[in-house]
RNA sequence: CGGGGCGUGGCGCAGCCUGGUAGCGCACCUGUUUUGGGUACAGGGGGUCGCGUGUUCGAAUCACGCCGCCCCGACCA
């Protein structure tokens, strides 16, 4: 792609409504424009971010073997009135009414609907278990929607929906979630820790919150030490098999938010290996049984010839926030580290001087053999100056930058710079393409955790 | 929902108190200059001053009403 023909409406100066760095960045960086309070344009550099992050939650899912399919945004209210949330659901539900008068809404969630897809077809126990998901935007009436994407009133969610025979398959589909949820996570190069979440009235231990480490994170949070780094399951994990051992592995050990902090656990934990930090919640997972199939009368029949209500759980991940979080987890002064995984392009190639002949040669070539070995270019092909082709590819925060200008081209040299740690080394431009694409790939194995 | 504040070109702001027909920086266009970390100089284009009503010879400026947006807190993915 050609920075030429790409749209990317940079800042030079700070928006003053953006306090957080995420924020700031992804106003700054073209990825996002404002509309309304908590609703937001993605624009193209945002877009391709976002469509990575999803590329990656389902891909996961469908290992864990959850099924995708797409719900509408606007639902009838008729079905909340069977679960008893129309009424229940405060002003954050966005109601609307049709030319008919009937009542809609944009949905913020949607148990309610997918319960009534299962409940058309499924009524024996052999047709379950079932894990459905979709990736679908959303709307909450926030008070008061702030910090960008991380609390916006539109937002895009994935959500699952497990349903299940008896409460102990239901527990194993929710481990399934929670196993699936820990490579979701790693793959996009985060830190992500399981905590005990609020059970609410349901009760159980079953609900947990994955929250994402980073300075800035909206919640304090506690834990073992030992959970920073943990194993999670590789891409050979079976996912039909005993899942267990890696959910007593990752919560064994103590964390917690400050709503379900307990002092008396905590003060158990040695005081070596306790941290207190700061996370971003980006993942809630729950089991919670028969809520809405009991009340919206989905039942299946079991092999003594029993009505029961499905046992249900709900997993979500919000895909939207999750490029907050990523910002806040991976950023400098300049702009975002964006992990390759994740990153809007891979590689960031900039052309110092587009009217000089030789340079526009070398780029061009090198553009065409990268592509081909399918690395995602960003060619800065403009006639901006230098400093400012600088400070706009740090502000995308692509992994890495291959600068080419006619001082190095002299030398028969060009100029590779890693974001991350901005660490620059010259290359000979003879095989500068097969040094890059091997560079790349590696950091894509890396973070994919085959 | 409590408390604070702001709406003036794409972005950041001044002007408002003390009414007289809109200005600065960035960005944009033209030229010169510069040429490896947002260059410098000169010229130029672009604004229903959030919306409405009122006061007045005259309103960005004063009054009333409405709308939008931001920040702190409580709440939430």
């Amino acid at each position: 792609m050609r920075l030429s023909s790409f749209y990317l409406p940079t800042l030079k100066e700070n928006p003053v409504e953006a306090t957080i760095a995420s924020h700031r960045f992804m106003l700054r960086a073209g990825m996002i424009r404002q509309e309304a309070a908590g609703i937001y344009a993605w624009l193209p550099l945002g877009l391709r971010v976002l469509r990575k992050i999803e590329k990656i939650v389902r891909e996961e899912q469908e290992r864990a073997g959850a099924v995708e399919l797409l719900m509408p945004t606007i639902q009838p209210a008729d079905l909340w009135s069977e679960s008893g949330r129309f009424d229940a659901y405060g002003p954050e539900m966005l109601r609307i009414q049709d030319r008919g008068g009937r009542d809609m809404l944009y949905g913020p969630t949607n148990e309610e609907m997918i319960t009534d897809i299962v409940r058309a077809n499924v009524k024996s126990y052999k047709q379950l278990p079932k894990m459905l998901y979709h990736i679908q935007w959303k709307f909450r009436d926030e008070v008061r929607p702030r910090f960008g994407v991380m609390r916006g009133r539109e937002f895009l969610m994935k959500d699952t929906y497990s349903f299940d025979a008896s409460p102990e398959d239901a527990r194993k589909s929710y481990l399934k979630m929670f196993a699936a949820y820990l490579r979701t996570f790693r793959r996009m190069g985060l830190e992500t820790i399981p905590v005990k979440a609020d059970p609410g009235p349901i009760g159980g231990d079953l609900t947990h919150e994955f929250v994402v480490l980073a300075e800035n994170g909206e919640s304090d949070i506690y834990l073992h030490r030992g959970l920073i780094g943990k194993d999670i399951p590789g891409s050979d994990f079976d996912f039909q098999g005993n899942l267990e051992p890696i959910f007593s592995d990752w919560t064994s050990l103590y964390a917690a938010t400050d709503e379900m902090h307990d002092e008396a656990a905590w003060g158990e934990v040695p005081d070596e290996d306790k941290l207190s930090l700061r996370g971003i919640e980006v993942g809630h997972i729950f089991y919670f049984g028969t809520k809405y199939s009991e009340p919206m009368r989905a039942r299946v029949q079991t092999a003594e010839g029993k009505e029961v209500p499905m046992e249900m759980g709900s997993y979500g991940i919000g895909v939207s926030r999750l490029l907050g979080a990523l910002i806040e987890a991976h950023h400098d002064e300049d702009g975002p580290k964006w992990p390759a995984s994740v990153a809007p392009f891979h590689i960031g190639l900039v052309n110092l001087k587009v009217a000089d002949e030789e340079t526009s040669k070398v780029c061009a070539e090198l553009e065409a053999s990268l592509e081909a070995a399918g690395i995602e270019v960003l060619y800065e092909d403009t006639t901006d100056r230098a400093g400012e082709k600088f400070a706009r590819m740090d502000l995308c925060g692509l992994p890495f930058q291959i600068v080419v200008g006619p001082r190095g081209l002299k030398e028969g040299e060009l100029e590779l710079k890693i974001r991350k740690t901005g660490e620059k080394t010259s290359i000979p431009v003879d095989n500068a393409a097969t040094h890059i694409i091997k560079l790349v790939q590696e950091e894509l194995q890396l973070l994919a955790i085959a």
